[in-house]
DNA sequence: GCATAACCAAGCAAAATGGTTGGAATTAAA
DNA sequence: TTTAATTCCAACCATTTTGCTTGGTTATGC
């Protein structure tokens, strides 16, 4: 019942893309570093975005990534779909056809279906651009009080996991 | 991002259970025979369903388990806490400490809370007890159309994965 | 042409999953 | 008092998934 990494680190390197890919692209590289991801493993996070469309990129020397649209109307469900396949915390059979309404049998599918939508509808509803809105702003916000306590420090001391 | 055996498992091993202990006790291998679900394995769900105190047993012959407390002081997020071990699809330093404000980094807190309210909140709303009325609803209905169609034998035919 | 990028395919160790095996302890009934 | 039924307990195990790494190949701007 975890979101792997693959969900975490990919949302994290979307909104650093969203971020830092307005006018330029970005390298791979670059998100891999700032996000401090394994760049060979990002790169695989990468294909699946771009797989499902939801970023666009340039070989060569000064390629990189893009959104592939504007970060409004990319959700968090589009971008954790593309990168852990559906996200059903439940793959009942009786959850789309009729059977299975055999009594005690199949109550349970009642509170899978539950469950699922409602971990569909919360991850739908939050947008990529919302998510860089909050950004900028905690951005700002930081950036005046790091001055005098240096946050940062403490932050990145707690590596995830 | 998945519900495990143990869950999907153990709570329709819980709704069995619910249906038929209201007198006696029922044994770990009638439910077992019923929910199609191996001994050994539905044997180690019912182990965490003791320690958290969700059951009671009887050892010995004629023994059994039977529920610790009425089915309508249960909710599915007991039993499948009790089963899983926590809900938290995402489990991020961040989360309840107060660090991680730095910018980009972590603005994904922000949706794993949002995903694991959610999970939290549908799990708690949904009482055994209500999985209990629902299942005895249904094979009411089913047994006065079960003679006509048999609709038992298409369901059983999907096994489950 | 060469440095800088994305792209691709495979391999691999560690952990989690979904069980199985083989008993020992307890208790009601014969 | 035996015996059958039952829970309890502790390993063990095969398979799958996860979270990477390795070692390339192509494409492209300068």
């Amino acid at each position: 019942m975890k979101l792997s990494t693959k969900g975490r680190y990919g949302l994290r390197a979307m909104v650093d893309l969203a971020l830092y890919s307005e006018k330029e692209t970005v390298s791979l590289s670059s998100i891999a570093a700032r996000q401090d991801i394994s760049e060979a493993y990002l790169e695989q996070l990468m294909a699946k975005l771009k797989k499902a469309g939801l970023i666009i990129s340039s070989r060569g020397a000064q390629g990189g990534y893009q959104l592939a649209r504007p970060a409004d109307t990319i959700s968090v469900g589009d971008i954790l779909r593309a990168l852990e396949g559906d996200l059903d915390a439940v793959k009942c059979p009786g959850l789309s056809a009729e059977g299975c309404q055999t009594g005690d049998l199949c109550v349970t599918k009642y509170v899978w279906k539950k469950i699922n939508e409602s971990i569909t509808d919360t991850v739908d509803e939050i947008l990529l651009g919302t998510l860089v809105k909050e950004s900028k702003k905690a951005r700002e916000k930081h950036s005046t009080i790091s001055e005098k306590k240096n946050i940062r420090e403490s932050c990145s001391a707690k590596k995830e996991k």
